[in-house]
RNA sequence: GGCCCGUUCGUCUAUCGGUUAGGACACCAGAUUUUCAUUCUGGGAAGAGGGGUUCGACUCCCCUACGGGCUACCA
């Protein structure tokens, strides 16, 4: 039975998309890609008490800047299986409860919080692990232990129920993985999860695996935190009568935070200078504000090649990827077992290797913008602009570094560099500036082979050597210790400017 | 605590019983660049520990240690 490959990313709104999130979105839309199959986008929000306005649009957000895009799905004019949000599935999810109460596998429970509450502390009290399970069950208020007709009566009156798993009280669960091979667990070590709770709404258990059944999802690829409850959703399937048709099983390593120890969270990002999230978040109840990989530059290429390496990779010794390539050679047996650290560096030699590879035209389209918002009132030529942003283009990681590394071809310094100026400047040499301010002012060509000619022939007539000099000159200029090849800044910013930058350096240099 | 998963250079990883344990980022050194960066060359850097299995283990098994996940009417 070769059923189409359709796989889903089920993101829960309760915030902004965690860049582990994204990875996991990232890995199910390149098994897609990889196998022709479909890539779907499903909104598990059954837990109405953890709503946050605007999380489904930041993720749908997420999705489009990134280009890791459903076919259908949420914000993707929805499809044959609609709704995708399952809070508007409320109705379909209450029968399959009801099929397994019919078929015994599932029962009522009416215990309030305090009854549990009381159950735990009491089992906790003599050491034993606190958990609704076989035995448990047996001493709480549920149909399996009130008398039919107390049953009957409570849910005729509107008593506040939930339904449970019944699972049997020793067996061994076993699944196959396809990251991590066969996986087993035994019922014992489990407990009679709440499948359908009490507010009328499936649990995440329940709605992921009728849905997943519903939308003929073959292959579930979701983080390892799901781990301990795949064998719970093995079982449904198997109570359901869907076990010919259940999906496999992908369960893919975390995302660590890069000093220490643990899964990867807000707050490292903001302390380690990184974002973690793929857009900027403006939490709606505390205004605070995350950053996103968008805000700080990040090309979409770059996060998408630098997720993909963090728990895959080709087994080649090919770094950088496309989409297509990666979709092209993306398979689930070369993702590692075992959780990856986020590497800052990493990060930046991807993205700076996708800046790289822009053409030089948006390159300049960018830099314009920042010339614009940074010198407001000056005008300079595109061509300008196009021939600075070549200039800078080898050094930044990121586009919006293009002003940083720019700046001084735009404005004429206010200061010098110390350092430099205190190492390499003596007032002997205030002579030789000035003679070569004088010999740039009556050039008529001022190209950058010319003016360095120029420049030479004025050192060498003082006897003094360029390499002694040449840095000197560069932040008499810029102001900087270092920059792009210097006589071709100086044939940019032209003649006058040059002049006026040596005489502004002449007057503020003892 | 219990259950489950994991453990190769600082980091991401290759190796699917036999390799001088390879690559990338980062780092260091040298070369080039009359400056900085780029680029190039070179370098240091790893199989958690202990038992097995085997002619031979990073690779298979067991134990220990360490790390992580889960342990809600959250996903």
């Amino acid at each position: 039975m070769d059923r189409k490959v359709r796989v889903r990313f089920a993101p829960s709104p309760t915030g902004p998309l965690h860049i582990g999130g994204v990875r996991t979105a990232l890995y199910n839309y390149l098994f897609a890609k990889k196998h022709g199959g479909d890539f779907l986008l499903r909104i598990e929000d059954t837990d109405q008490t953890r709503f946050v306005p605007g999380a489904e649009e930041y993720i749908i957000e997420s999705l489009k800047w990134l280009g890791i895009e459903p076919v259908e799905g949420v914000g993707y004019g929805d499809g044959p299986h609609a709704p995708y949000r399952q809070s508007e599935r409320k109705l379909i999810y209450k029968q399959y409860a009801m099929q397994l109460v019919d078929a015994g596998h599932a029962y009522y429970a009416f215990d309030t919080a305090e009854e549990l509450e009381g159950m735990r502390e009491r089992l906790k009290a003599s050491n034993v692990d606190a958990k609704y399970d076989a035995i448990t069950r047996g001493t709480m208020k549920n149909s399996l232990t009130l008398p039919e007709d107390e049953v009957k009566r409570r849910l005729e009156n509107g008593d506040q129920y939930v339904i449970r798993i019944k699972l049997p009280r020793k067996e061994e669960v076993k699944f196959f993985d396809e990251i991590r091979g066969w996986v087993s667990f035994n019922t014992s070590q489990m407990d009679d999860k709440v499948l359908f709770k009490s507010d009328g709404m499936p649990t995440y258990h329940l709605a992921n695996v009728v849905d997943d059944y519903l939308m003929e999802i073959t292959h579930v690829i979701r983080g390892e935190e799901w781990l301990p409850s795949a064998p719970l959703h093995v079982l449904l399937y198997r109570y359901l009568g869907w076990e010919d048709n259940r999906p496999s099983f992908s369960h893919l390593p975390l995302l660590l935070k890069p000093e220490g120890n643990g899964k990867l969270s807000k707050r490292d990002g903001d302390r380690l200078g990184f974002p973690v999230f793929p857009l900027q978040w403006k939490d709606p109840f505390s205004g605070e504000i995350s950053s996103g990989y968008r805000e700080s530059g990040y090309l979409p290429e770059a996060v998408i090649n630098l997720l993909a390496f963090l728990g895959w990779n080709p087994g080649t010794q090919q770094e950088l990827f496309t989409k297509e390539e990666l979709a092209e050679a993306f398979s689930l047996d070369r993702v590692s077992k075992s959780g990856a650290k986020f590497d800052l560096n990493k990060a930046k030699w991807f993205n700076q290797q996708y800046v790289r590879m822009l053409d030089d035209q948006t390159l300049a389209n960018i830099l314009e913008n920042q010339v614009k918002e940074k010198t407001s009132g000056v005008d300079f030529s595109k061509e300008f602009i196009f021939k600075a942003a070549q200039l800078v283009k080898e050094k930044v990681s990121f586009t919006k570094e293009l002003w940083e590394y720019s700046f001084f071809i735009f404005q004429i310094p206010e200061s010098l560099d110390e350092q430099v100026v205190s190492k390499k400047w003596k007032p002997e040499l205030k002579p030789v500036l000035a003679e070569i301010k004088s010999a740039f002012d009556a050039m008529n060509k001022f190209t950058a082979e010319d003016a360095e000619r120029v420049y030479l022939e004025v050192l060498e007539k003082n006897g003094i050597q360029s390499k002694q000099f040449l840095q000197m000159f560069r932040v008499c200029l810029t102001g900087q210790a270092g920059g792009p090849p210097l006589f071709e800044l100086a044939a940019l910013v032209g003649k006058e400017s040059c002049s006026a930058r040596l005489n502004h350096a002449l007057t503020i240099l003892p």
